[in-house]
DNA sequence: TGTGAAAATTTCAAATG
DNA sequence: CATTTGAAATTTTCACA
C-alpha cells in the first residue's frame, strides 16, 4: 500500500511538468516529453491509481479570502492514549481554521497551522478550542511571519 | 497587493468545489453553481487574476517517490539579520528535501518542513545543510508520524 | 506506444437583458 | 455591464493498429 513505485525518467519529467502547473494539457506533456498525447493520458492515469498523484488542488491565498494571520499551535494532549487523541484528531481537523495538522516525536505531540482574521480570532480559537479541552495539556502559539512552498518534491534524475 | 477580494456567493461556491478536485470542468461547475460554463471561465479567470487562486498544483505522495521520513527542523539563525537570513531562506529553499518553510515568532526562527529517504538521509540533511553552517546556532529535529491536509480554506458561507 | 477519429470541453465574439 | 448563447478551436479519450 505504501510502497515505493518504479518510475522511468518519463514519468519523472512528466510529475516535474505537472507540479510546475497541474493544468498543463496532455498535448503540451506529450510534446515536452516526446511521447504521444494518448500515451500521456495512459501515464497519468497509472500514476494517479498507483497512488503516486494523491490529487489536483487548487492553491488559494488565505490572505485575500480574510484570513492574513496564520500561526503554528504546539499541542500537547495528555494522557497520550489512543481514546483521546483520536477525537481530539478529529476536531482539530474540522476546524475551518485548520490548514494542517501533524503528529510529532517530542514533548509537543501535534503541530497545528491555522489560519485566521486577525490576533482575537486567533486568541479565541486557542481559548474555546483548545486549552479549554480537558485532554489539552499545554499550547504554544507561533505567528508565522513568511512562508515559502518549495520547489517539487522530486528524487534526483 | 494583499487587499481582500470582494466574493459573492457564487464565487465561494467555485472556490469550494475546486478546492475538491481543482480539474472539475467549467461545464460540471457552471452546472453545479447555476450559471453559464463562459461564465464560470470568466468568474475563474477573474480569481485568478485578483490573487484569490495561486495555482493549480498536483499533490504527490512523498513515500511513493522514495521519501517515506518526513521531518519538522527548528533552526535557529543567529545573528538573526538580513544580511545572514536572506542567503539561508534561499538554500533552504534550493535543498530538494525542503517542503516547506516557514519564518515564525519565537525562540525558534525557522520551522523547515523536509522528506527523505530515511534517518540515515534524515542525518545527512541536518549535519551538511544546518549544523554545519556557521549562522545556525542551534536545530532541532521532530518527526512527522502522520499528517493531515485540513479541509477547504474558505470563509464562512 | 502510436494513430486517428469521436466525444467532450474550453474559449470567444456577438447577442441579450 | 455581467451574463448567456452558440459556434469554432482545442483537448481528452478510446478503439484499433
Amino acid at each position: 500500500m505504501s510502497d515505493s513505485v518504479v518510475l522511468d525518467p518519463v514519468d519523472l519529467e512528466i510529475l516535474r511538468l505537472l507540479q510546475n502547473d497541474a493544468r498543463t494539457t496532455y498535448r503540451d506533456l506529450a510534446t515536452a516529453v516526446g511521447i504521444a498525447p494518448s500515451t500521456c493520458l495512459d501515464r497519468v492515469g497509472r500514476l494517479r491509481r498507483s497512488g503516486v498523484i494523491l490529487g489536483h488542488e487548487l492553491r488559494l491565498d488565505p490572505a485575500r479570502l480574510g484570513r492574513s494571520l496564520e500561526a503554528l499551535l504546539s499541542v500537547q494532549v495528555r494522557p497520550h492514549r489512543r481514546e483521546l487523541i483520536g477525537p481530539f484528531v478529529e476536531r482539530v481537523r474540522a476546524l475551518p481554521e485548520s490548514r494542517a495538522l501533524f503528529h510529532l516525536t517530542g514533548p509537543d505531540d501535534y503541530l497545528v497551522h491555522v489560519a485566521v482574521t486577525g490576533t482575537a480570532d486567533l486568541q479565541r480559537l486557542v481559548l474555546d478550542e483548545f486549552t479549554s479541552r480537558r485532554e489539552v495539556a499545554r499550547v504554544e502559539t507561533r505567528l508565522i511571519f513568511q512562508q515559502w512552498v518549495c520547489g517539487p518534491l522530486l528524487p534526483p534524475t
